[in-house]
DNA sequence: CGCCACTAGTAGACAAGTCCCCTAGGAGAT
DNA sequence: ATCTCCTAGGGGACTTGTCTACTAGTGGCG
């Protein structure tokens, strides 16, 4: 559900193929939703099954056939519909903290290694974020909400190395 | 495989009913992971089946019987080489900064209610989450590991209330 | 010429998770 | 006396998501 949506609010930004949206979900929105090729398609087919967009076969010169998808007057009104809605419940699953949880189990090299590798890839996706951040103009309201929604992953993530910071050292 | 590996865990610490596991899934593991109970009750079987955990029926005196599982010695080791695995990716996901990604679709208003009710659950989770701390004790490294991940749950929380307050003053 | 990377899309198997339904006994409230 | 809640344990349908592998065309590199 909520992947479908997702879908036709970037197709109510421009009409893109499944192959467009993916590389949407590995950088713009990737910071709060991922999603596999395999059901971007899907959804997408689902999409078109259930009128909320529509395709077009754009012949690809001297490139593979483009299946365009754009969205329908219906596809909006499910999108402003989903957007008034309320909220999904919220899954926190975490398999890290799960680890931490238990981590008496695990001697003191293990331990230092687990949140040694937390910290990289903490600060591997700080950085990310970061770039995109400076790379970032916020002409409109739209561009201010979406820079918005990368300040809470920036906010989240230097609030997880200041915790590993603090567990390492109570550790110490 | 995590749930599964959370369910040893907890196994660990004692012998338990899917009836058990289900209320630790809705208190003391429920800041980093949830579980629903037809869920719980089938990983509990794969786990016997697996023979990482077995069963014994004690006659419920005045109540129902209770299936008891207790972690094998297999089941200890497929929990220490889980301990030490690598992390599994991490997903994101997070149906509300979706919404506000999308939120200049959104009035004025449904934007507020949005951005209010976060601050609901969240004020409401984070009220939780210090009663929880206020209650609990550290006597041993243990203990103080499993008060770590529910600091790491009210940092969060923290952080998040702030972005929030922030969204909110930016758009005023 | 062969190899690799990129664009574009598809198929199938599986794993994981949710939702709604059910049985049953006992305890306490109305 | 009936109703509802709590403990305890399921079943089955369904949705969602992941992984692997495959087709097919283009362009660049050595």
């Amino acid at each position: 559900m909520v992947l479908s949506r997702i879908i036709l609010g970037l197709l109510a930004i421009a009409p893109m193929t499944g192959y467009d949206l993916k590389r949407h979900f590995d950088s713009t929105v990737g910071h709060f939703w991922s999603a596999d090729k395999a059901q971007i398609y899907r959804t997408l087919a689902q999409l078109v099954a259930d009128g909320l967009a529509e395709v077009e076969t754009v012949a690809g010169a001297g490139a593979p056939d483009r299946q365009e998808h754009r969205i329908t007057a219906a596809g909006r009104a499910a999108l402003a519909a989903w957007l008034e809605s309320a909220p999904e419940r919220q899954v926190e699953r975490d398999p890290f903290l799960a680890r931490v949880f238990f981590g008496a189990d695990l001697d003191d090299d293990g331990f230092r290694a687990l949140i040694a590798g937390r910290r990289e890839t903490t600060s591997a996706r700080l950085a990310g974020f970061e770039r995109l951040r400076a790379e970032a103009d916020a002409p409109d309201r739209a561009a201010r909400l979406r820079l918005a929604t990368l300040d809470n992953g920036i906010a989240h993530l230097r609030t997880e190395l200041a915790w590993l910071d603090a567990v390492e050292e109570e550790l110490a």
